[in-house]
DNA sequence: TCTGGGGTCCTAGGACCC
DNA sequence: TCTGGGGTCCTAGGACCC
């Protein structure tokens, strides 16, 4: 807790949805969705014009969906989301040497350590400035928490939602936080509050009143101390730049219940490799072999096994797993498989023995220097899937499968994004982050060969994004805060510039919600999009409500 | 209308050792 | 041979966070 309030906390706004809202023009003022889109998908986040519908984080898709029927579903693009993240990291770098991830989207900064800031003005106008260089190289808007610790700083950014900044001064916090909810405080989730209210606790205040021994009674030592703690504000807790990894896995949750105990042995299997590629990619190998399992009611159990040193292979990873399962009743079905390593090594000789002491087969391939962590940082690991290998096509192997929101590329038409796809048909809108208005819809067969994936493009072109910003070093203020302040055309190049005066919450004038279902009931219609929009176009997303005449998607609000 | 995927930390009981 | 205490490791589960 110290006397000056120069920890800060960075927390984007809306990350996954406001990076697709920057990518894709034509979504930008508009409801946004970003989750899973099966069955039994959630979400990821949700975009603020979306949250006034009442869809939020974590919820299922289908309940978001009825709720704001004419929102953008999208599915998330992890390799955007980091690229983006590196960025941000990178300004934060730049500011101190203290930097703590915590996810793609959020961390906290010692400012003290990096000599950026020693008061509160000072701190402020390093915040200010951090906000006005995410904005400049990213085109995102991110919120700015200030305090004396960890904890209020995270409670100041959360205040600061959206695109803000709140400082708290210290020695203001006792009065701040007592009346706040003890929901605010890190740490008291859905279960703890409701053990606090059953005791009488709903406050901060209160908390702070009922003594550390009381909550220990109730809570526990650990988190009874710590909640004590933070209800008094005292939070002493040091920023620390790198955390080592203490665990890797995978996990997944099948489309309906798998029955047949085989099929479910090779999902464990095939887990249990996925697993292992990313412990190699992270450097590491491990010693305890985790096997998840949860079952058509929900009830989730675990089972592990410690191995007599760590190991990379992937056929010991499979073989245990595969033990490990033997002692699991799966009858009634099994909804979700997860594979998972923990006590972690760094890759050395001695695996060698230990693996060749545990199962009979010694490690094929051998020690290779596991190159690519991409995910470096432990929050980041989060994401770091879908790296460079050529994955096997999860659950549908059937043809080419187009995710909606994902990147393509088309020989004639050039960049664009899956905006829907079913019954052999996939719908691409072609547009660039940087396209001075929404881009148009067109409709191909799904194996036309001209169309292909493609990568993320940057969400702000690169010329544009470094002559906005004062060269490095002399990071005072650059005279402007507007990316594409001299290249693109004004109005909807920047996500909070609203676009089409777009606020107004018209959820009627998006239509693209509609077809992104992923498998499509609305065959015939498909056919018109490249008609329909070839002519309507214009500024005015009309386009793409015209995509679906028929008024079918668009019933009321 | 059901509930993702990647993590972290804590607790509690039993085994085992000194 | 019996008793007890403390430390560490392992396993299972649960809460929480983004």
């Amino acid at each position: 807790m110290r006397s000056a309030p120069t920890i800060l906390h960075l927390d984007m706004d809306a990350f996954f949805a406001a990076a697709e809202q920057a990518a894709k023009p034509s979504l930008r003022g508009k409801p946004v969705i970003v989750g899973g889109l099966g069955p039994r998908g959630v979400v990821a986040t949700a975009s603020y014009e979306a949250r006034r519908f009442g869809v939020h984080s974590a919820m299922p898709m289908a309940q978001a969906r009825r709720l704001c029927p004419n929102g953008a579903c999208l599915v998330p693009r992890f390799s955007l989301y980091r690229s983006v993240s590196e960025q941000v990291m990178t300004l934060l770098g730049e500011l101190s040497p203290l930097v703590e991830p915590l996810s793609l989207d959020e961390a906290f900064v010692d400012l003290e350590a990096g000599g950026a800031a020693d008061d509160s003005r000072t701190a402020r106008a390093a915040g200010e400035r951090l906000r006005r260089d995410i904005l400049a190289v990213t085109g995102l808007t991110g919120s700015v928490g200030l305090a004396g610790s960890k904890m209020l700083a995270k409670i100041a950014s959360e205040q600061a939602k959206p695109d803000g900044l709140v400082l708290i001064e210290p020695g203001t916090e006792r009065e701040l936080l007592g009346p706040m909810s003890v929901r605010t405080l890190p740490g008291v989730g859905p279960a703890t509050g409701e053990h606090l209210r059953r005791a009488g606790m709903t406050t901060v205040a209160d908390l702070a009143a009922a003594g550390e021994d009381e909550l220990v009674r109730l809570l526990g030592k650990a988190h009874g101390t710590a909640l004590f703690r933070m209800a008094m504000g005292y939070d002493d807790r040091p920023v620390v730049a790198e955390r080592d990894a203490k665990s890797v896995s995978v996990e997944d949750t099948f489309d309906v219940d798998l029955h047949d105990r085989l099929r479910i042995r090779l999902e464990v299997e095939r887990l249990a490799d996925r697993c292992v590629r990313r412990l190699r990619a992270s450097g590491h190998s491990g010693r305890t072999i985790v096997l998840k399992v949860r079952r058509f009611d929900f009830s989730t159990l675990t089972r592990s096994e410690t191995l007599r040193g760590p190991t990379d292979d992937p056929a010991v990873v499979r073989e245990a797993a595969g033990r490990l399962l033997e002692s699991v009743d799966t009858t009634g079905g099994v909804r979700l498989l997860g594979v998972g390593v923990s006590g972690l090594a760094d890759y050395t000789q001695e695996d060698l023995f230990a693996q060749a002491a545990v199962g009979e087969q010694t490690s094929s391939e051998g020690p290779q220097a596991a190159q690519d962590d991409a995910g470096a940082s432990p929050g980041a690991g989060a994401a770091a899937e879908e790296q460079a290998e050529p994955q096997e096509p999860p659950q549908q192997p059937a043809e080419r499968h187009w995710s909606a929101g994902h990147d393509v590329h088309h020989v004639r038409y050039g960049a664009g994004w899956v905006q829907g796809s079913g019954v052999g048909r996939v719908t691409v809108r072609f547009e660039e982050p940087w396209s001075p208005a929404p881009g148009r819809v067109r409709t191909f067969p799904v194996d036309d060969p001209e169309l292909t994936s493609a990568e993320p493009l940057p969400l702000i072109r690169p010329e544009a994004a470094q002559s906005s910003r004062p060269a490095s070093r002399p990071k005072s203020r650059s005279g402007t805060d507007r990316p594409d302040a001299a290249s693109e055309p004004p109005a909807e190049a920047s996500p909070e510039a609203g676009g089409d005066a777009g606020e107004a919450g018209d959820p009627g004038v998006s239509g693209e919600a509609d077809e992104e279902v992923d498998e499509v009931d609305e065959v015939d219609e498909v056919d018109e999009v490249d008609e329909v929009d070839e002519a309507g176009e214009e500024g005015e997303l009309g386009g793409d409500g015209a995509v679906f005449p028929g008024g079918e998607g668009r019933s009321r609000p």
